[in-house]
DNA sequence: GCGACAG
DNA sequence: ATCTTGTCGC
């Protein structure tokens, strides 16, 4: 598929200044309500993640539709910036976006290993992918760049469990918007062992209660959603291989 | 100066 | 994220 607005393509050259900027702009041009076509019964659902050998990113994308692999790819690109957070985007965007021109099915919707709308200017990963494809996205992080739980049950959380997470004072967004939330999708039973729950959030098209309603339906058994898991576990092999 | 900090 | 062995629990 292709990138539908080039003047949102990641472009690490720029100063800090500008990546910020062009962040704002993207978290206004991002939709963080439900504005997906009806999605079909059976959706076609891409799962996105990367890895580093070396000095280089490996994104791979992971396609499935009921349950079904229906197309893998992925790209590899230099890296020209570190990691900084809340301009991860900047870093991992280009091989992301080469992976994506690659792909030859037109997915419904793409979850991403990273954060949507809890982002400093409401555009991580996802929603920054989102918005220069113009495709529904969802970010599944799993841990919490900023925002904050809004009142958190009694600790462990169950599975199945969905806490709120509100913008706080170090995100760009009146105090108290609803960000995303907390979603337990997997927990053991006794009270030895102990999974953290995964941050999800808009990243385009797709509202905050959406959002963790489709990361957990594409649970299989496992903590992460499986376009997610199967796309690590490609970006994994093909990194190995790089090494090598 | 101190704390926070997706991957 | 990445560098890595053992170890705990079902």
């Amino acid at each position: 598929m292709e990138v539908v607005h080039p003047k949102f393509r990641p472009d690490p050259g720029l100063s800090r200044a500008e990546m910020e900027a062009l962040q704002r702009e993207i978290g206004h041009e991002a939709v963080f309500e439900d504005d997906l076509a009806p999605l079909p019964d059976s959706p076609l659902v891409v799962g996105v993640d990367q890895a580093f050998p070396d000095e280089q990113a490996v994104s791979a994308i992971v396609a499935m539709r009921d349950g079904e692999v229906i197309e893998r790819t992925s790209a590899v690109t230099d890296l020209s910036i570190p990691y900084i957070p809340g301009l991860l985007s900047f870093r991992e965007g280009e091989s992301i976006l080469a992976a994506f021109e690659t792909l030859e099915c037109e997915p419904d919707l793409a979850l991403f290993d990273g954060s949507g709308r809890i982002h400093y200017r409401e555009a991580g990963l996802a929603t920054h992918m989102g918005v220069a494809l113009d495709l529904p996205s969802v970010g599944v992080a799993k841990s919490l760049l900023c925002g904050r739980l809004s009142n958190p049950p009694e600790e462990p959380f169950a599975e199945g469990t969905r806490v709120p997470i509100l913008a706080n004072g170090r995100v760009e967004v009146e105090e108290g918007n609803v960000l995303g939330y907390a979603v337990q999708t997997r927990q053991y039973d006794g009270g030895s062992r102990y999974i953290n729950p995964l941050y999800v959030s808009p990243g385009h098209r797709v509202g905050p209660e959406t959002a963790a309603g489709l990361a957990e339906a594409h649970c299989a058994g496992y903590k992460l959603p499986e376009p997610i898991r199967r796309a690590d576990a490609y970006a994994g092999e093909l990194a190995s291989e790089a090494r090598q």
